[in-house]
DNA sequence: TAGTGGTCTAGACCACGAT
DNA sequence: TCGTGGTCTAGACCACTAA
């Protein structure tokens, strides 16, 4: 591993266990390079990633301060785990089950042709899932994946998880993803999976994810019910580096 | 200006003007540290930069590559603007207003105290906002901010931009947000502020926003019409620099 | 094997804040 | 004025990919 990634988990352990407190400052880049027997060039790269992930801020002429307030803006821990949906978030703490109740492989509406950057022959998966937690229903996700960036995905990966067989098997990277929400009135389908009532209000997610290097893999939209849980993320300003 | 930014910026207008192609290498670090008349660490930190907006990434013993589909993903630019609410969202396209039906300053109530980190005798501004786009009804927005931390604020300011008047009069910085996204029914002041019909779902934003030293400085409570447009935000996946 | 990006160094100068 | 963080350099070595 490198070095500068090493200071830096050092660095947030002595944040997480109060070595360093909050609203305190740091030693010094010159003082942490002569600590960690480096450069002050290794030592900015260090701070400038956990100034990144929200731990740190810097004040020219002064000093390297930690924030206050970590633990509620840094524990959620934003990363690739927030694709996941519900499976990851939920872990430990709750049972999350799936019910696939459509997998089928057509060809792509003129919506999600433009969505995934398609061509009309290129394949696509059409998947209905309804989603459990602690075996009551929570929400029905319809996702398009092309089978031409996700080959060989079958019912057993749907049920276990997606994104570990995204990044696992097929070794690729996420990059991103563009997020929407809204909500609606219960639909049919609503009441009848989620066992709303008509007059119940739904909150609508739509994503749309793209790999590394840009190219759109899926595109999701999901109804969940509105009395289980908020959908809640921390958003950094506009990051200097 | 740091030159760093200069060539991050002037890389960046040839990612857009077509010279660097989506999909396609850049000239190599080497090449770009000669053709700028610097070295490859300066370089190295205009890559990261573009890479951090999303618009490059590296692939170690290849090359850097410009990333497909980057209008639809950095286009939006989701900066320190997302947090100014729809004034500036809509800014050029429709007419936003404003009616204040309530300005008062008291002290906070548990609920407060606890996201905005008070005690119980630290006052707050308590700020009830109607929000109208084109003149239709769009949103109510419950705010409340430590007076404390946004001293002089009077419904001048309210009616013109908060966020300028911090950003510019005040000169703090704003380090990010933390929102969540759920639906309900309808309250009483929905139907009465917003004309929905009792059926009608609503979208509620809640955020809590920090500074850039991790002091919260307001909370905030927003209702918006289900069917006046979406929320939608780009996330980017865990960034390395 | 050659060329790429990733990391790292030991200096240097500048901009800024505190005193 | 002094010490801080911010920028920048000209090299070096390593990890990796492609030919």
């Amino acid at each position: 591993m490198a070095k500068y990634i090493d200071i830096a988990n050092d660095l947030k352990r002595k944040i997480k266990d109060g070595t360093y407190a909050a609203g305190e400052p740091l030693p010094g880049q010159k003082n942490l390079a002569e600590d960690y027997k480096t450069s002050r060039m290794t030592i900015q790269k260090s701070l400038s990633l956990l100034k990144a992930e929200g731990y740190l801020y810097s004040q020219q002429g002064s000093a390297t301060f930690v924030k206050k307030n970590i633990d509620s803006l840094s524990n959620l821990d934003i990363g690739v785990d927030q694709y996941v949906g519900i499976s990851k978030l939920m872990e430990g703490k709750h049972k999350v089950t799936s019910k696939v109740s459509k997998f089928e492989i057509r060809y792509p509406v003129e919506a999600e042709c433009d969505k995934l950057s398609l061509g009309p022959t290129d394949a696509v998966y059409d998947i209905l899932r309804l989603r459990l937690v602690d075996e009551e229903p929570y929400s029905i996700e319809h996702t398009i994946m092309p089978i031409s960036i996700i080959p060989g995905l079958d019912e057993n990966i749907l049920n276990h998880s997606v994104y570990e067989y995204i990044q696992g098997e097929l070794g690729l990277e996420i990059g991103g993803a563009y997020r929407q929400f809204s909500a609606k009135k219960s639909s049919e389908a609503d009441i009848k999976y989620l066992g709303n009532e008509s007059t119940d209000p739904v909150l609508v997610i739509t994503n749309v994810v793209y790999l590394e290097s840009g190219t759109p893999f899926e595109y999701s939209i999901v109804d969940q019910k509105y009395d289980k849980g908020r959908f809640g993320m921390f958003i950094p300003s506009q990051a200097k580096y």
